[in-house]
DNA sequence: CTCAATTTGAGACTTAATCTCAATTATAGA
DNA sequence: TCTATAATTGAGATTAAGTCTCAAATTGAG
C-alpha cells in the first residue's frame, strides 16, 4: 500500500493528486504488468474500482508514460499495449502470422550512453522489435 | 518502370496480379519512403491512379508487409506508418512531447544471428526505439 | 480473344481513442 | 476539522482508424 516505488507513489510524488481510480489502474499494471492493452487495464481496474472510466485509464497511462515508467509497445493489432519501463523489452514478430516472440538478451548500454550525449536525451527504456517470418511462415514464402 | 527491385515487380514475381492500384501504392512508397500512414499514402496515391480506394491501400501494405518488403513503425500517434524495410529503422522518442530522433548507429548483426538459428527465424528488418525525454521535455519534469 | 480467378471500390461497419463539461474529489491552508 | 480552490473524474458524444462485404471490374493464362 505504502510502496514508495509502487507507480501510485510515483504519480504523487510528481505532484499529482493520489486518486482511487489512478490507484486502481497502478495496481493493475504492477499485478500484471505484461502486455496490457487498454481495454484489458479497464476491465480489471473496475473489479477494485467499479466507476472506473475509459477516459481515466487513458488519461493515467499518459501520465505514466510521461514520466517514464510505462512505456507502449506494439504487437501487429489494432490497439497499443503497456509494460511497466524497466530497462528494455524485446520481440521476434511474425510479419506474416502475427506471432510474437519475447527475448532477454540485448546490450544497449552502450548505444544508450552514446545517443544520451549527442541528443541530449535521457532515456528511460528501450523497444526492440526484429521483423520477419517464423519457422511455420517461411516455408509458405515466394521470395 | 520496369525496375527489378521495385516493389511493384516485387509483388509481380510473388505471384500477384500486377495492377494498377497497386502500382500507384507502390509508387508512393518508393518516392516518399519515410514515416507515411496510410491516410498519406492514400491521398498521395490518387494523385497517381485517382479511383484508389482506401481498403486497397491497407491490402496492399499487408502485402508488402508479408513480403518483408516495407514494415510499420510506430510514432506515439494514432495510426502505424510504413517504411521500406532495409535493414533497421532507430529513433528517440521523447515520451513527453513526441518528438522523434533519428540515428544511424546501431549494430544488430551478430544478435540477428543467434536469435535467427535459436528460433528458426527469418529476419527481415528491425527497429529499435529509445523512450525517454528529450532535450526540452526534461526540466519540465519533476522526478 | 475468352474466361476463371483475382482484385477492386464504395460504403457500411467495428473498434480505438479523444473530447466535453457538469459533478466530484483531493488537498493545502485557515 | 472545515473550507475553498483547483484538479480530476465519469458518461456519453464524437472523431478517426481500420476492417469487412459484395457486386463489378480487371488481369493474365491458355
Ligand atoms: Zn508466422
Ligand atoms: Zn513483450
Ligand atoms: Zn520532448
Ligand atoms: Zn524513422
Amino acid at each position: 500500500m505504502s510502496d514508495l516505488n509502487g507507480l501510485a507513489a510515483r504519480l504523487k510524488v510528481a505532484g499529482y493528486k493520489l486518486t482511487a481510480p489512478r490507484q486502481a489502474v497502478a495496481q493493475v499494471l504492477e499485478q500484471e504488468g505484461l502486455h496490457l492493452s487498454p481495454n484489458e487495464i479497464l476491465a480489471r481496474g473496475r473489479q477494485i474500482y467499479p466507476k472506473l472510466s475509459r477516459a481515466t485509464v487513458y488519461r493515467t497511462l499518459d501520465l505514466l508514460t510521461e514520466l517514464g515508467l510505462i512505456r507502449p509497445i506494439y504487437l501487429h493489432d489494432a490497439s497499443q499495449r503497456y509494460v511497466t519501463a524497466q530497462g528494455g523489452h524485446h520481440h521476434l514478430v511474425c510479419t506474416d502470422c502475427g506471432a510474437a516472440f519475447e527475448f532477454e538478451q540485448c546490450d544497449a548500454d552502450q548505444l544508450v550512453a552514446t545517443l544520451s550525449e549527442r541528443f541530449c536525451f535521457e532515456v528511460h527504456s528501450h523497444l526492440l522489435e526484429f521483423y520477419g517470418h517464423c519457422e511455420i511462415c517461411k516455408p509458405n514464402q515466394l521470395s
